[in-house]
RNA sequence: GGCGGAGUAGCUCAGCUGGUUAGAGCACCGGAAUCAUAAUCCGGGUGUCGGGAGUUCAAGUCUCUCCUCCGCUACCA
């Protein structure tokens, strides 16, 4: 059997408004899953909801509900948004569920018995107004009005025990915390020595969390809380631990702001809890919004997901993967955005694909020709094609997905020009089976091109599929029958003018 | 301040352990072709590889220094 594959998006905070980042995360753990489900591997794909905390607990007040129900309020504003960019995650976890929050317990009781958790006063300071304790950056924003320095009883976990194992791991499994200067900030971080971390609010101030176990006047931090949905969804019991079929987690994607709660807080966690730590955690980039003086308030912020309803979900997908480098930082805008889809897709590879049918349809009555056998230039593609496959799968393992899909359309590029030096529309005057063997060739061209990009464009390459009656087919070359009828389609990617 | 990253064609970027005339895509100009979504194909780049110095037979690639930009420097979520 193979390696099963379990990929996770961070859980968003259910009270943000989704925007762009969740978006690009929650596709691009899609693209890798799809990808492996693809491969055969058993996947499962994870995505949800952080719902407790202080601020939900206001956002309820103020709205005069429930936390509860204000969290149920929220929800559709996520997963509606995942149906619109068919997301296909396998569970949907919501910190609310009893089955998430019966593990926190468990694992609060466990790194407490490990005696990695001591009680102590904790003090910072306490915003009045805010309700809350600030960090020292907030403070120096000089944005909170009546601070106060404050002392309270609480539970701290002793991260600074697990320091040097971590930075041990870190050294000695260089794809831990992905891209490369994402692990060197850690290391980096972890140069200094690392302080216990505070994880217990105190009823009185907080009391939307999960329940201390040992001590029920308190609820924990949320970041204590929120982690461990990355094993209470897969599943977790003290006798077995996290379930086998998964753990550990093959990738944690997560954005560049939350990685030290990731490539820190995490891994210590489970080290206390005696659970192996995860593979990989991957840090992107963000998507800048063209110039970045654009924005919100001038409110010529162009919102990519207005996009799919102007251009269809694929293309938005395609463009969001194809342009950033994985780690690194993209811009967006609607001009880029233009010209990748009409380079890439309207005139490389849409455009082949009608040109492609339309000489079958003229000149074959539609039915795909037969492959004959294969010359010096067919021979080219083929080998083309193979190779392409290979290095498509090396470059996913590496995570370098933008590159993958750029040697999709280099390939489609290649058998363009194939089909300008064959010029089947001549050869099939004087030639009719050579004729054929080139739109043969260049209709496998297209099949296992529509193959390698499914991931990424699961709607419309379903379509080219279709259209060549070629769905179920294998990267294999000689997937395409010789007589199907093929299909009445509209070109696949209009251009935009 | 400390640590880390980046500065390569108009734009977005490749260039691993130093080695033939520094590359790709897009844009732009000229030509060919006409099956196709006016799409495609061919041809076209004298770029101070941020500045300066150094090491070397040889540096975009190593060292030093300077300039500019960015990130991290935790316990808000």
């Amino acid at each position: 059997m193979k390696k099963p594959f379990f990929i996770t998006t961070p859980i968003y905070y259910v009270n943000d408004k989704p925007h762009i980042g969740h978006a690009y995360t929650t596709i691009l753990a899609d693209v890798f899953a799809r990808y492996y489900r693809k491969k055969g591997a058993p996947t499962l794909f994870l995505t949800g909801l952080d719902e407790h905390g202080q601020k939900v607990q206001e956002a309820a007040k103020e709205k005069g509900l429930s936390p509860m129900e204000h969290c149920n309020k929220m929800v559709p504003q996520f997963t509606n948004l995942w149906d619109k960019l068919h997301i296909s995650n396998d569970d949907f976890i919501r910190t609310t569920e009893p089955r998430h929050k019966k593990v926190v317990q468990m694992i609060l009781n466990k790194v407490f018995e490990s005696g990695d958790i001591y009680e102590a006063e904790y003090e910072g300071l306490y915003s009045v107004s805010e309700e809350r304790f600030i960090t020292e950056k907030e403070f120096e924003t000089g944005q909170f009005r009546d601070i106060k320095k404050l002392k309270e009883k609480n539970y701290f976990f002793k991260m600074s025990k697990y320091q040097e194992r971590l930075i041990q791991h870190i050294k000695e499994n260089p794809k831990f915390i992905q891209p490369n200067h994402r692990k060197n900030e850690i290391l980096g971080f972890l140069r200094k020595p690392l302080n216990d971390l505070c994880i217990s609010r105190p009823k009185s101030r907080l009391n939307w969390g999960v329940e201390l176990p040992f001590n029920s006047e308190y609820v924990t931090y949320v970041w204590f809380d929120a982690l461990i949905n990355y094993i209470s969804a897969p599943g977790y019991d003290e006798d077995h631990g996290v379930s086998k079929d998964w753990w550990p987690a093959s990738h944690h994607l997560i954005g560049k702001d939350i990685l030290t709660t990731h490539a820190v807080y995490w891994p210590t966690m489970l080290m206390s809890a005696g659970i192996d730590l995860p593979e990989s955690i991957f840090a992107h980039g963000w998507w800048l919004m063209g110039d970045s003086k654009m924005s919100k308030s001038i409110g010529n912020v162009v919102d990519p997901i207005n996009l799919i309803d102007d251009y269809g979900v694929d293309p938005v997908r395609y463009y969001l993967m194809r342009e950033m480098v994985l780690g690194q930082d993209a811009n967006f805008t609607i001009e880029l955005f233009k010209s990748r889809y009409n380079s890439d897709l309207a005139n490389d590879f849409g455009n082949l694909l009608s040109r492609v049918t339309t000489l079958i349809n003229k000149n074959f009555s539609g039915k795909i020709p037969n492959p004959g056998d294969l010359d010096t230039s067919e021979i080219n593609i083929k080998n083309d094609s193979i190779s392409l496959c290979l290095s498509f799968d090396e470059l996913m393992k590496n995570m370098r997905l933008n590159e993958a899909i750029e040697l999709v359309i280099r390939f489609i590029s290649g058998v363009n020009k194939y089909m300008e030096q064959n010029a089947p529309w001549k050869l099939v005057k004087e030639d009719k089976r050579a004729a054929g063997k080139v739109l043969y060739t260049a209709g496998e061209a297209l099949r296992i091109s529509a193959l390698l990009l499914s991931p990424v464009m699961p709607n419309r390459t379903k379509t080219l599929l279709d259209i060549l009656d070629a769905f179920d087919s294998n990267q294999k070359w000689g997937g395409l029958k010789p007589g199907t009828q093929l299909n009445d389609h509209a070109p696949l990617f209009p251009r935009i003018k």
